[in-house]
RNA sequence: CGCGGGGUGGAGCAGCCUGGUAGCUCGUCGGGCUCAUAACCCGAAGGUCAGAGGUUCAAAUCCUCUCCCCGCAACCA
């Protein structure tokens, strides 16, 4: 069986997940759910990033050990994941032991090889910002944050040769164009890259909040090459066989397009350096903003995803974000659009195609169908829509997907109107021509169900059961290219007709 | 000359790379239907494709210039 292993960012602990997190996670949910349906070995992999220096003032803040505050804000998170439906496999944190392990394994290749070295850090540190400034970037000698005079601070430091890893990246993008998506991230990083690289800083002997360096405990492993290890030890590493065996490389990376630079310049070259084999692709998705505007702290504009969920649920969420907001662009969330969405596309066209067919079919056949044959070239269209949607997929157009079902669900409401079932319903010479309608409704409805079950698994697994299909819907798989799915059963009552979108009245 | 993204009917977008009927969703207007969540279906109106110049038989699409909007400091995906 093919194997997909797909992760997203780790989140950082200081903050409770946003609309803009939760826009990562659904939408590397919907392709892990999709790449299931399409019969993958599928691991999905999320986790949280607890070493960060503001971790440590966090906790401080909160007058708690950084390992309970962490232990804490893990609860948060997976809490927020599991309230929209995220199907991850695993759930890695930075602190656990395992990671921990694969960490200092990694960094013992990197150091055999030669390309770590003991070095001075120096230059201007801010202690608001816990970082350090080029001379320029300073206004007027001060830190341009917070107007207070940085320090001088000089550390010694353990390095990254990551220069001398240039020509190799620059042959990897040139090599595999496909290893960095969508097309104007991989052309800013080519830009980065040929401009030259610097060594990188890979430890910091000031924080004790980390993972110790091997062989030197006086230091902790700079945040970010712990962070980004967790691809590795989150299917096993270092241990050669078992997950890891399985599952690397990684078939994709979900990130956000501000950590490209991270993800595409130096994980690569500290897989290189390990002589550990590169993830094949990675999706630098855009943001999403809130009514126009970049989501921000200081404006005061961050929505929390759990106020949608609670109003309705976590699938109308979904379904605008993956809907709305193409991964490769920034996108938009509003209320008006999300209401305007839901009222038109999920009330008034998946949602009412559904009551009416499934009330038919109870109002004129008892709930039961007695065909199960699609007909006028609603197979057809369903077949088209099924490589539509799979081509889509395949490139991480999820809202290409989404219009493909959709087409199926427009196509069934035209044939309603058409056909006029409540004429049928009053000739009975006319009962089979009914029965095939009603049969083709069911059929296209299951089918609409199962492609939008990567999108909107409560409501796909709602009408599947209403059609009394095999129960679990995430078993389910693709049929043959130009076949159809499995048929509900004829001569077994359907479920109830009830709204599966109740309108939004404003 | 800092870098990048964008300006297409009322709104949001596609089309631009590979020139040749300007397409989609929503909204508006008119009609149809009554199975359905006043939902559904059909039809119509509405755009000199930011502006100017150029290349061409032909430009939203290629070239040049101009104007306007948004990112590129932090929290942060």
């Amino acid at each position: 069986m093919p194997t997909f292993y797909i992760t997203t960012a780790i989140d950082y602990v200081n903050n409770v997940p946003h609309i803009g997190t939760a826009y990562e996670k659904i939408a590397a949910d919907a392709i892990a759910r999709y790449k299931r349906l399409a019969g993958f070995d599928t691991r999905f992999l999320m986790g949280n990033d607890e070493h960060s220096t503001n971790v440590e003032k966090a906790a401080l803040e909160k007058g708690i050990p950084p390992k309970e505050y962490c232990d804490q804000m893990a609860d948060v998170f997976r809490g927020v994941w599991k309230r929209l439906d995220v199907s991850y496999d695993d759930f890695i944190r930075t602190t656990e032991p395992r990671h921990v392990r694969g960490v200092q394994a990694l960094f013992a290749r990197i150091s055999e090889r030669g390309d770590v070295y003991k070095g001075k850090y120096e230059g201007y540190y801010c202690v608001g910002c816990e970082r350090f400034y080029p001379e320029k970037d300073l206004v007027e000698g001060r830190c341009p944050v917070h107007r207070t005079e940085p320090r001088w601070l000089s550390e010694e430091n353990y390095f990254f040769r990551l220069s001398t890893y240039a020509p190799k990246l620059l042959d990897l993008y040139r090599r595999h164009p496909e290893f960095l998506v969508p097309e104007i991230r991989r052309n800013e990083i080519l830009n980065v890259i040929e401009g030259g690289l610097e060594d990188i800083s890979v430890s910091r002997a000031s924080s004790t909040w980390g993972i110790p360096f091997p062989n030197d405990p006086g230091h902790t492993v700079y945040v970010w090459f712990d962070a980004l290890i967790n691809y590795l030890t989150g299917v096993g590493y270092p241990d050669a066989d078992g997950d890891f065996a399985r599952y690397w490389p990684a078939d994709l990376h979900v990130i956000g397009k501000d950590i490209t630079r991270f993800h595409c310049i130096i994980w690569p070259a500290m897989l290189m350096s390990a002589g550990v084999a590169l993830p094949k692709s990675i999706l630098g998705h855009g943001w999403v903003h809130f009514q126009g505007q970049k989501l921000s702290k200081s404006l005061g504009n961050i929505v929390n995803p759990l106020d949608v969920v609670e109003k309705w649920g976590a699938d109308p969420l979904r379904y605008y974000l993956l809907r709305e907001v193409p991964l490769t662009r920034d996108g938009d969330f509003t209320w008006d659009l999300f209401i305007q969405r839901y009222n038109s596309d999920l009330a008034n066209d998946w949602g009412n195609l559904f009551t009416r067919a499934v009330s038919m079919i109870h109002r004129y056949r008892a709930g039961k169908l007695a065909s199960v044959v699609p007909t006028d070239g609603l197979g057809d269209v369903i077949t088209g829509a099924v490589r539509e949607y799979r081509e889509a997929f395949n490139g991480y157009r999820i809202e290409g997907g989404i219009e493909a079902a959709w087409s199926v669900i427009r196509r069934a409401n035209q044939l309603v109107e058409e056909r006029a079932p409540w004429n049928l319903a009053k000739d009975p010479a006319k009962a089979a021509d009914l029965d095939a309608l009603l049969g083709t409704l069911a059929v296209a409805l299951q089918h609409t169900a199962f492609l939008l079950y990567p999108i909107m698994p409560a409501k796909a697994a709602l009408v599947w059961e209403t059609l009394r299909l095999a129960p679990d819907l995430g078993a389910a798989r693709f049929p043959k290219e130009g076949a159809l799915l499995p048929p509900p059963p004829a001569d077994t009552v359907l479920g109830e007709s009830k709204p599966l979108f109740p309108r939004i009245e404003r």
